[in-house]
DNA sequence: CGTCAAGTTGAACTAGCTCAACCCCCGTGG
DNA sequence: CCACGGGGGTTGAGCTAGTTCAACTTGACG
């Protein structure tokens, strides 16, 4: 974890669209690149918080791929989401000032840290960042509401197609292929989400190699037929 | 829906410490009533709003209750949650300003309406109210991400008992009876909202009833063994 | 008093789980 | 360079929790 005066590169990111608001002008958009001076790098498996940690700040990831997860005193453990480039990580943290979850790394990831106290200080003058948080926020609701609807009512190919359609628009958003992938999770961990066990996983990428929807070569995926996998999904 | 001056009503509601945020002066007060111009009152069965509808603002709800769910277009239907006194309703529509869920009355029910441009001014200048509404949005991704890891990873009795639990425990906070309650939605609701079919519900009722846990007349619901159920549910 | 929605119960079925064997990488160290 | 060790992945066989379908009961309300 290194610390410089500001780094004055919001402004300049190639993930602005994603985690930032747009339509700020020059004197906000240097607001804002002052919140954001220090960054932190981890390794596949190191943790950006646990849960019970102080909640400091929102993190943006800038690079690679991360695990967010919940669990039980019982051993019991689901993954509530896999969050990459663009994505804002941390949200749990801001109702009790402690994070009720644990996220961490799948590989060597990086993310700008933005201060709290900072980002909820500075909404008050500026309004497009005030909406922007709120903006963010909502949405987490509305994309978990997808997530309960998936392991409430979905079977595991609708489970699986529908994991797999996400990541591919989700990527595509970001400029790469949304037809060809690798995956940066565990069938475990994949499962985990997903509410199925990892056998169940496996098996259901094989049905869906056979019957011809997709490629896969361990975690390297290739969409063959997207309007397969759609109509397979067929809930969002 | 009637409509008159500042019903100068939040600052004398019972409600208050639920929905509002606390450690407010008296002008702050009076600010927040002056938001709270309209109610609306609901039947059993009406909608307070649809999916695609317009968001105007948040509601709070007086009283009874509602039910919130998700639907595709192949006709599968999630219920995210059930709302009660004090809760507040429609954070998914802040995002896109327009609601992605349903959200209609279980029973005769009376919702403050609580226009959203209104709460975003307002909350500017008033450090509190912003903070609440963070806390809100916060407290609501916090909760789903305990209803995923019901989906996920809990049987169906684990499920009915950690339901019940958490309706008890909602109750008690408004000052009913924990332990003796009526359920305001049938079984095929509850089975919805638990990823089960209603018959499981009903089974898994007469199971809990079978072992001396609870006991159920229809609706009527009594606890007996408040730390049994506690165990059952083993997982917040 | 009849009707209809909600709830219960039974019996057969099945999707996904469990347990277990096996394979395939890939990195490490001899 | 090769052997080996171990985590991740696949596949099979049997099992089980929960579903499905269907019959029947209960209770609320006009």
């Amino acid at each position: 974890m290194k610390k410089d005066p500001p780094l004055a590169i919001c402004s300049r990111c190639n993930l602005r669209e994603l985690c930032l608001p747009t339509g700020l002008n020059a004197r906000e958009m240097e607001q804002l690149d002052a919140i954001v001076t220090t960054r932190r790098k981890l390794s596949r498996g190191e943790a950006l918080f646990r849960n019970g940690d102080a909640f400091k700040g929102l993190y943006a990831v800038r690079t690679g791929f991360f695990k967010s997860f919940v669990a039980t005193e019982t051993g019991k453990e689901q993954v509530i989401g896999f969050q990459m480039a663009g994505d804002i990580i941390g949200l749990d943290g801001i109702g009790s000032q402690q994070h009720l979850c644990d996220t961490v790394a799948l590989e060597t990831t990086e993310v700008c840290i933005m201060p709290w106290e900072r980002l909820e200080d500075l909404s008050k003058d500026m309004p497009i960042l005030q909406r922007h948080l709120h903006r963010i926020m909502s949405q987490e609701i509305v994309r978990e509401h997808g997530v309960m609807l998936l392991l409430g009512t979905m079977r595991a190919e609708e489970r699986l197609a529908a994991f797999l359609l996400n990541l591919a628009q989700r990527l595509n958003a970001r400029g790469f292929s949304s037809s060809e992938f690798i995956l940066r999770m565990t069938r475990e961990e994949i499962g985990s989400y997903l509410g199925l066990k990892l056998e169940t996983v496996s098996r259901t990428f094989t049905k869906l190699v056979d019957t011809g929807v997709i490629a896969v070569k361990s975690r390297h995926v290739h969409i063959l037929d997207m309007a397969a996998l759609k109509t397979m999904a067929n809930a969002l």
